[in-house]
DNA sequence: TTGACTGATCAACGTTCGTTGATGTATTGT
DNA sequence: ACAATACATCAACGAACGTTGATCAGTCAA
């Protein structure tokens, strides 16, 4: 229940950070590593705050991590966490033996489900 | 690549529309199956137009479809929307080779990538 | 120490989102 | 025809989001 719950929170929180264009593209550019942010920064051609507030959506999302090394911030996608998410996707199919049937309950006063 | 900006715009909207958790729960109501609307608000708890407002971003999003009959209307997930969201997911898994490595280019003043 | 550089954070602002309550529109049973 | 049901849509409102420009903090080289 409440394990649901907080669960659901966490779901939609990723899934919401994934629900930008500019998060997506940064998303795509960490699939072939760790990027500094001065790199994202060229590659995307976003305002550094803007660039700043999006990673941060996506590390409080659990989506990447920061590494501190010097001056420079490295971030990483964890895989993990997109592995679970793809994970939730597939268990929301429905089975091929509910699909186009209806499964309302029985409970209407007229005929929902004829 | 794989798709262009297009796709990225919508993409960013079929994550948004799972980035709420009263959306959420739609879904896994559609996962036994068809439902009415009548029913997902009875077991969901939500006013009416508030429901109707969340069933407009899953199906403008293109994550569920309606059939109208009669009176009822009726949402469905469709499962390869959600297929080809959990396999984005899955593409975008880092390979192991890139883990922990710095991918920086070289451009750098100083030494970003010692 | 000074100055350049990386990057987080903040305030301000306009935009989008989600909720509520009211109204509109089919469809159906009497 | 009338009333009830199922559901979409609208207007209004506060809350959350994303952008910009400014400031601040830490690191490094000269």
């Amino acid at each position: 229940m409440y394990g649901a719950d907080l669960d659901l929170a966490q779901l939609a929180r990723r899934f919401h950070a994934l629900s930008d264009e500019t998060r997506l593209r940064i998303v795509d550019l960490l699939v072939s590593g760790e990027k500094c942010v001065c790199d994202l920064q060229d590659a995307i051609g976003a305002a550094q705050s803007r660039l700043s507030f999006h990673l941060r959506v996506l590390r409080e999302a659990g989506l990447v991590r920061d590494r501190r090394q010097g001056r420079w911030n490295f971030y990483s996608l964890r895989p993990e966490v997109l592995e679970q998410m793809a994970a939730y996707l597939r268990e929301r199919r429905p089975d091929e033996a509910a699909w186009g049937a209806c499964g309302c309950t029985e409970t209407h006063e007229g005929r929902c489900c004829d």
